[in-house]
RNA sequence: GCAGGGGUAGCCAAGUCAGGUCAACGGCGCAGGACUGAGGCUCCUGUCCCUUAGUGGGUUCCUGAGUUCGAAUCUCAGCCCCUGCACCA
C-alpha cells in the first residue's frame, strides 16, 4: 500500500496561520474612515458541538466576509452563543434523574465520566460547549472578532432583552390573549413536537359541537368538523357501553363523556358533574336537531369513542362511511336492536340524506365508497378511516351545498364552513371545543389534550401597521438567492400573533411580569445590535446593574443626557459615547446568513423586530442569505443513520481548507447540499497540486514583451475576474468557484502551449488565483502568498479587479479557432492513424502567421515530424492541388500523411 | 391539507425569467494515453447511441397534452422530492 503523499502539511499550515491571524488581530475591526461591512449568521445553540451543517452555513458567511474584506471594506464578523430556552435545562434535569440515555449522549460526545455530574448545572453545560464551539469556528478559519462574544444567558444581555420588550410593549406590539396548545396535564405544560412519544405534527383543531336537545331539556353536544352535515343527519350515535356524565357546563346541562369534562374545564368552561348515565340508557330515545328542529333517534354504535370530543356523534350516512356502515350493521343484527327494544322497522325507514354535491361523486358518496372498498362492518377501521379521509378532503375542496341546506345552498363547503359555525353559535345551536388533530402522547406517557392558555403574552404580528413596515423593509432588502423572497412574503402575510413567553427554561424574565420568561425565538432577533457594544461590555467589565433603559436608549437611539446617564449608571461618558458611535457605525447589518428552515420564523421575526425597534430605516437589515440543508453522501445527516459528522472531526480528517472547498462546491441556492468524502479528498489533492504548480512556476519564466498568447491569458482572466466577483456579490459561492476551474484550465493550456513562459503573465495569473482562493481556503492561500515572497496577509490583500481595456477580442477568437483546429487535427489523426507530416492550408495572411508561430507546439503536441502552413489563393479553384478540400475562411484545410 | 422551493445525461449541477447560437458550461466519477521504478499524484484525451479524414444522422432535459416554423426553456394537467406550518430551537 502506498500512502497518499501530500506536498502540503495542511495541519501545520492551519496551525501556523490561525496563530498569526490571532496574534496580529486582523479580524478585530473598530470604527474608522473606511466603509464598513457587517456580516453575521444565526448563532449556535450551546448543547452540542458544531456539525458539518453549521460548517456549511458559517463558511458561506465567512467567504462573503473575507471577500468584502479584500474589497477594502472594514469587515465585522462576530459570533455569540445561544443558551436560553429548554434544551440545556432539560439535559440538567435528565441527569439529575440519572437518565442513562442522557449520560450516554454526553459520554459519546467525549466527556470524561468524572465530569458528567457537572452538567447538572445548565450554566456549566453552556460554558462547556461554548469553548468547544469556539474551537470549531477557529479551526475552520472563520474570521471572527471574538472580542464581541457573549451568551444569551449573560445578565447584561438580559438587560438588553428587557429594554427590547419594554419598548415593544410601549408600542403596543406585545399584548395578552388566550391560545390553544397541546397540553400534558401531568407535566402541566404545553407539549411541543419534540416532547412527544406519539403524535408529531398534530395540532389543535376546532370542533363544532351541535347541541341536540333531549325532551327533558338536557343537551347532548355532538362534535364534528363538518357543520354542514347537520342538514343530512338521520340519527345520532352513542356508545351503549360507555358511562357518560351529566354535567353543568356554564348554564346548561350537557351529556358528555368523562374525558370531555376534563377538556372543557381547560377550555375556559365552568364544568360541574351532576350525575351519570350509561349510553344504553339513551339508546332508543329521541332528541331534537338544533337547526332543523326535527326529531332524531338515538342509536347504539361501538365505533363512537369517549376519547374524541364529547363522546357522541351525529350520523350522516350519505357523507360519512362510519355512519352508513353503522346503520347497515344494525340492520344486519336485529337481535342487537332487540336488546335495546328498537323495532328494526325504525332502522329500515332511515334513508341517507345527501347535502353536498361533488363533481365525480354520486348522490350518496359514503354508500358508494363503502361498496367500492368492500367494507363489510364497522370493525374494518383501517378502510373506514381511509374512506372518511378521502371523502372529507374531496367534499371539502370541491363540494357544493345542495338545496336542502337553507340559506347556504349553492355555496362551496370550504367557503361556508366558518360561517356555519359562527351562525349556529349565534342561535345557540352550537358551541365549539378544541381537540388534537390526532393522538398525542407526552414523553412522560400521559395522553395529551388541548388546553386554552389564558393571559398568554403575544407578539402582535397580526398588526397591519407592523406588517406594512415589515413588507417595506423586505422590499428594500436583498435576498440571496432571490428565490427565497416569496417565502418571506408569504410568511409576513400568514403570520399571526405569536406567543413570546414561557413558564420554564432559561431566559430573560418579562420585565413587567416576572413569572414569564421571554421565549427563545423572541430573544434572538435583534441581538446583532448587541455585538456592536459587547466589545465594551466585555472590556470595561460593565455590570448588569449599570445597564438600564436609559443607557440602551442613548446607545441605540441617541436620546437622553449622556452626562446624566453616565453619573447615574457609573459608566464613563467616553465609554457611553464610544458605544453609541460603535452602534452608529456598524448598524444595520449588511448580510445575515442562515439555513432556509429559519425563513418562516427567525429571519422574518428579525425583520419585524427591527422595524419596530428602530424607526430609522438605516438601521434595518440589508440582506439575508439562506442555504439548503447539508446532506452527507446523499442522505440526511442524523445520528441514528450513523452519518453524523462533527465539524472538528471533519477538519481533523480532511483539513479545514479542503472541508471548506467541498462545502462551498456542494450547492448553492435553496437546494440541499451534499457532502461526500470523494469530493473533499479530491479538493484536498487539487489544492495540493495547485500549491505545487505555484511553487514550480511562480517567478520562474522570462521577462519579455507580451506575445499574442500572453495577451490571450490576460484577456481570459479579465472576464473571469468580472464574473466571479459578480457571483460573490450575490453570495453565489459555488458559481464563483467554477471560474477557478476555468482559470486553472487556461493556465494549464498556457503553460503547455509555450516553451517560453512570460514571467509577468504567469505571476499575474497565479496571484489572481491565489487571491481568489483566499476567501475559500484561507490557510493554503496564505501559505502560497508567502512562498510568492509576499509579506502581507493575502487575507488583507486587494481583491483583483478586471480591466476591460486588457481584453483583446481578436486574439481570444484566434486562440479559440486554434483550439478548434487542434481538435480537428486530433480527430483526423485518430481516424487516419497517421501523424508524420501535417499540412495546413489557409486563406489569409493573419492566419498564416498565427499558425506558423504554433508549429513547434503542434509538433510536440501531436508528434509530427514536419508541420507546414501553406497559403492557398482561391479556395474554389485551388481544389486540384489541394489535398484537403476543406479550407474555408477562418478554418484551414488539414492534410496529414 | 396549506405555503415556499425544486425535479437536467453515472453523481453533483449551470441553462428556464428575456424560446432557436443546447447533445446542453463546470466539477466529481469512469475509460484510454502521457509521465513514472511503481502509482490511487499530476497532465492530456474521451465519456447518450450509430456513423465518419476534421462529418452526418437518431434519441434525450420527471410524465402526459398543448402553443410555435422551432421548447430543457412558454401554457395546462398529473406524479415525485425538499423546507416550514407556531409557543419549538
Amino acid at each position: 500500500m502506498f500512502n497518499i503523499v501530500d506536498e502540503l502539511d495542511f495541519k501545520a499550515i492551519e496551525q501556523k496561520w490561525k496563530q498569526k491571524w490571532a496574534d496580529e488581530r486582523i479580524f478585530e475591526p473598530d470604527p474608522e474612515e473606511r466603509k464598513k461591512w457587517f456580516g453575521n449568521a444565526a448563532f449556535p445553540y450551546v448543547n452540542a458541538p458544531l456539525h458539518l451543517g453549521h460548517g456549511f452555513t458559517y463558511t458561506r458567511i465567512d467567504v462573503a466576509a473575507r471577500f468584502k474584506r479584500m474589497q477594502g471594506f472594514n469587515v465585522l464578523l462576530p459570533f455569540a452563543f445561544h443558551a436560553t430556552g429548554e434544551p440545556i435545562v432539560g439535559v440538567a434535569e435528565r441527569l439529575k434523574k440519572g437518565d442513562e440515555k442522557q449520560i450516554k449522549i454526553l459520554l459519546d460526545s467525549g466527556i470524561p465520566k468524572k465530569d458528567i455530574s457537572k452538567f447538572k448545572d445548565a450554566k456549566y453545560t453552556a460554558r462547556y460547549w461554548e469553548k468547544v464551539i469556539k474551537k470549531g469556528f477557529d479551526n475552520l478559519g472563520i474570521s471572527v472578532d471574538w472580542r464581541r462574544r457573549f451568551s444569551t444567558i449573560d445578565p447584561c444581555f438580559n438587560r438588553f432583552i428587557e429594554w427590547q420588550y419594554r419598548l415593544l410593549r410601549d408600542k403596543g406590539y406585545v399584548i395578552q390573549g388566550t391560545h390553544p396548545v397541546v397540553w400534558c396535564s401531568s407535566c402541566q405544560s404545553p407539549t411541543g413536537d419534540h416532547d412527544r412519544l406519539v403524535g408529531e405534527g398534530e395540532s389543535p383543531v376546532n370542533y363544532i359541537l351541535l347541541k341536540f336537545k333531549l325532551p327533558s331539556g338536557e343537551i347532548i353536544p355532538m362534535g364534528t368538523l363538518r357543520p354542514e352535515t347537520i342538514y343530512g343527519v338521520t340519527n345520532v350515535w352513542v356508545n351503549p357501553d360507555v358511562e357518560y356524565v351529566k354535567a353543568k357546563v356554564d348554564d346548561e346541562i350537557w351529556i358528555i363523556s368523562k374525558r370531555c369534562v376534563e377538556k372543557l374545564k381547560d377550555q375556559l368552561h365552568s364544568v360541574q358533574i351532576k350525575g351519570k348515565i350509561m349510553g344504553k340508557e339513551l339508546v332508543g330515545k329521541v332528541c331534537i336537531n338544533p337547526v332543523l328542529k326535527n326529531e332524531i333517534l338515538i342509536l347504539p354504535a361501538n365505533f363512537v369513542s369517549p376519547e374524541n370530543a364529547t363522546g357522541t356523534v351525529m350520523s350522516v350516512p350519505s357523507h360519512a362511511p362510519y355512519d352508513w356502515i353503522g346503520l347497515k350493521d344494525l340492520m344486519d343484527n336485529p337481535k342487537f336492536l332487540d336488546k335495546y327494544g328498537i323495532d328494526p322497522e325504525e332502522i329500515k325507514i332511515i334513508k341517507p340524506i345527501s347535502v353536498v354535491k361533488t363533481k365525480g361523486l354520486g348522490e350518496h358518496p359514503a354508500v358508494d365508497l363503502c361498496e367500492e372498498l368492500g367494507i363489510k362492518n364497522q370493525n374494518e377501521i383501517e378502510k373506514l378511516d381511509k374512506a372518511t379521509n378521502l371523502l372529507y378532503k374531496k367534499e371539502f375542496h370541491q363540494g357544493i351545498l345542495r338545496e336542502n341546506c337553507g340559506e347556504y345552498q349553492g355555496l362551496k363547503v370550504s367557503q361556508v364552513k366558518d360561517d356555519l359555525s359562527t351562525d349556529f353559535q349565534k342561535i345557540n345551536a352550537a358551541s365549539e371545543m378544541w381537540e388534537a388533530s390526532g393522538e398525542v402522547v407526552c414523553r412522560c406517557g400521559t395522553k395529551c389534550y388541548i388546553k386554552i392558555l389564558e393571559n398568554q403574552w403575544f407578539l402582535k404580528f397580526s398588526d397591519e401597521r407592523w406588517k406594512q413596515k415589515t413588507r417595506e423593509c423586505l422590499r428594500m432588502m436583498k435576498i440571496y438567492p432571490e428565490d427565497g423572497r416569496k417565502n418571506f412574503e408569504a410568511t409576513i402575510e400568514w403570520l399571526q400573533n405569536k406567543a413570546c413567553a414561557r413558564r420554564s427554561g432559561l431566559g430573560t424574565k418579562l420585565p413587567w411580569n416576572k413569572e414569564w420568561i421571554v421565549e427563545t425565538l423572541s430573544d434572538s432577533v435583534i441581538y446583532m445590535a448587541y455585538y456592536t457594544i459587547a466589545k465594551y461590555i466585555n472590556s470595561e467589565k460593565i455590570e448588569p446593574d449599570q445597564l438600564n433603559d436609559d443607557v440602551f436608549q442613548y446607545i441605540f437611539h441617541g436620546t437622553g443626557d449622556v452626562k446624566k446617564i453616565s453619573e447615574e449608571r457609573g459608566i464613563s461618558k467616553e465609554v457611553l459615547q464610544k458605544m453609541r458611535k460603535e452602534f452608529e457605525y456598524w448598524y444595520g447589518f449588511d448580510l445575515r446568513g442562515s439555513a432556509k428552515e429559519l425563513i418562516p420564523n427567525h429571519l422574518t421575526f428579525c425583520i419585524f423586530h427591527h422595524t419596530a425597534v428602530w424607526p430609522d430605516k438605516k438601521k434595518w437589515p440589508k440582506a439575508f442569505t439562506v442555504n439548503g440543508m447539508l446532506n452527507i453522501e446523499g442522505e440526511k445527516m442524523s445520528k441514528s443513520k450513523g452519518n453524523f459528522i462533527l465539524l472538528l472531526e471533519a477538519i481533523k480528517k480532511y483539513g479545514a481548507d479542503a472541508t471548506r472547498m467541498a462545502l462551498m462546491d456542494s450547492a448553492e441556492g435553496l437546494n440541499d447540499a451534499n457532502f461526500s468524502e470523494r469530493d473533499v479528498l479530491s479538493w484536498r489533492s487539487k489544492l495540493s497540486s495547485f500549491y505545487g504548480l505555484t511553487k514550480k512556476h511562480y517567478n520562474k519564466g522570462n521577462v519579455m514583451l507580451k506575445r499574442p498568447i500572453d495577451i490571450w491569458l490576460i484577456s481570459r482572466f479579465q472576464d473571469y475576474i468580472k464574473k466571479m466577483t459578480e457571483h460573490l456579490e450575490k453570495v453565489e459561492n459555488r458559481s464563483a468557484l467554477t471560474y477557478f476551474h476555468q482559470m486553472l484550465n487556461d493556465l494549464h493550456w498556457y503553460l503547455r502551449r509555450n516553451e517560453e513562459k512570460n514571467k509577468t503573465v504567469v505571476n499575474y495569473a497565479l496571484e489572481v488565483m491565489t487571491k481568489f482562493l483566499s476567501p475559500y481556503c484561507p490557510f493554503v492561500s496564505e501559505e502560497m502568498w508567502k512562498i510568492m515572497g509576499k509579506n502581507r496577509f493575502v487575507s488583507l490583500e486587494k481583491w483583483p479587479t478586471s480591466d476591460e481595456s486588457k481584453i483583446e477580442e481578436k486574439i481570444l477568437k484566434q486562440e479559440d479557432a486554434f483550439k478548434k483546429i487542434c481538435e480537428d487535427i486530433r480527430h483526423v489523426i485518430e481516424l487516419s492513424n497517421k501523424n508524420k507530416n501535417l499540412y495546413l492550408y489557409v486563406l489569409e495572411d493573419k492566419e498564416l502567421l498565427y499558425l506558423q508561430q504554433a508549429t513547434s507546439f503542434l509538433k510536440s503536441e501531436f508528434g509530427f515530424d514536419g508541420v507546414k502552413v501553406l497559403k492557398t489563393k482561391d479556395p474554389k479553384k485551388y481544389d486540384p492541388e489541394n489535398k484537403s478540400k476543406r479550407a474555408k475562411f477562418g478554418k484551414p484545410g488539414i492534410y496529414i500523411e
